[in-house]
DNA sequence: CATAACTGTGAGCAGTGCTCTTGATTTTTG
DNA sequence: CAAAAATCAAGAGCACTGCTCACAGTTATG
């Protein structure tokens, strides 16, 4: 893949029409920046990304950049809208290459690729599910969209578990209606769930199932419980309470 | 309380013999950078905490701090363990408040106080439990012992929950016997374990109580899940359940 | 073709963490 | 009590950061 056609991939909606070297070049540098900003990121967190740095690695001057990227923190929003569709992709993938009918191993699919991908990322990881970055508030209007893509799985297969007859019952889990009803019920109105049967009680139990097993990512990925003998296997078992949450026993069924 | 009286309270193990007035200074200023940085990171947060600036609110000169402190690190070193000690005293305040025989209110209460704290307290609560600082690896022998202040809590109630026979069957929940041993089995022989009758299994309950719980917490003070109607009531539907995997309901009692 | 838009350069400003020297003050010691 | 040692405030300085601006050159467009 020549620079021309990789800059004419990166375009967003790239037009197939022939472009000026001018246009060419810019998508070019444009995506040159976006990696190496990614491989600083990777390497040195996001408070130790920057522009200078980037700028140096291309072989360019420090204010260059600033034609391509208009500040350091619309540089990192990017990065952010990067990583959660990065995240996405991977939770995606392993969770369509499960038996669809298989609720609990779809979950469990969807939580060790979560696992993986953060372990893997740590960095990137930080920075969607991390505290948020310092002196700048993520603008919500170009990276919750990314965000909820991870949610839109979690709620088919809340609602493949309940058309299946699978989620348990809310109040075998400690989850009282009252409260679910006033904190949900508005949450039901989004288009994410037009068409669903999901009630408050089972939104609410994916809510804390998912709240959980970020919780156990989080908790792994900044090792807040100190050095663990078996990290893999704690995971293994929060994350069986926390497919316990929304999706029943196949055998006990 | 003068500023003699205020140096020597903020010693730490103050011989309460007569101190020259250089060593009375020394107190004195090394209380008085700590105030104003905790001031700074209440504000501005953790990269926001300027060494300099820190300096000119004191009137003082850049360089001078760096008699009292050693580094910026250090100081968030400091910092981090100064929060962790806070928040112990708010969440065992809170507990000890309650009937001990309550189980399920003791937890409801080291729950609320965990999140009304972290609400309050968003960027000391960022600084323990969110991603860690750039570049800064948190010196473990310096927090980790304030980090298990609260979790001593929860060990307690776990162990109360066990002698009152009122934790669930891990089978319920979706806690597997095996792995949660293999994970956790090394753990128990921690001296915080020590003379309890807990066991891998229990335990393991309780990290996902308290995962869960962290999470919910993590989830509203850096609102992952975007902007809530009701925070209020989700939480206490996410206490619910984090209660419900650690110690059984009173009434099915 | 000429004009307008774009792009890279380098200087410069204000800020940061941190080090080092210098001179003054306080404490300890001979 | 005086001299030596430890401590301290101050300022200059280094290397770095984000970011702005004026100044060439290059490309696209009227």
């Amino acid at each position: 893949m020549d620079t021309a056609a990789r800059a004419a991939h990166a375009a967003h909606a790239a037009p197939a029409a022939k472009l000026g070297k001018r246009a060419r070049n810019r998508r070019a540098v444009e995506a040159d920046i976006l990696r190496v900003a990614r491989g600083h990121l990777a390497t040195s967190g996001a408070a130790g990304l920057s522009l200078r740095a980037v700028a140096r690695d291309l072989g360019m001057v420090s204010s260059g950049v600033y034609r391509y990227v208009e500040s350091r923190d619309e540089l990192l929003t990017r990065l952010i809208v990067d990583s959660y569709l990065s995240l996405a992709d991977a939770v995606r993938a392993a969770h369509d290459a499960v038996d669809p009918d298989d609720l609990g191993g779809r979950w469990d699919a969807l939580g060790r690729a979560l696992r993986t991908w953060a372990l893997e990322h740590p960095h990137d990881f930080a920075l969607i599910y991390g505290s948020p970055v310092p002196d700048y508030d993520a603008p919500a209007e170009r990276t919750t969209e990314a965000g909820t893509a991870v949610m839109a799985l979690l709620v088919t297969l809340l609602e493949d578990a309940r058309s299946a007859r699978r989620v348990p019952e809310a109040s075998g889990l400690g989850i009282p209606e009252a409260p679910a009803t006033a904190a949900l019920g508005a949450l039901l109105a989004d288009p994410m769930f037009a068409g669903t049967g999901i009630d408050p009680a089972m939104l609410a139990q994916g809510v804390a199932a998912w709240t959980l097993l970020l919780g156990a990512v989080t908790s792994e990925v900044f090792s807040q419980l100190g050095p663990l003998p078996d990290a893999p296997a704690l995971f293994e078992t929060l994350l069986g309470a926390s497919r316990h949450l929304v999706v029943t026993d196949a055998s006990a069924n």
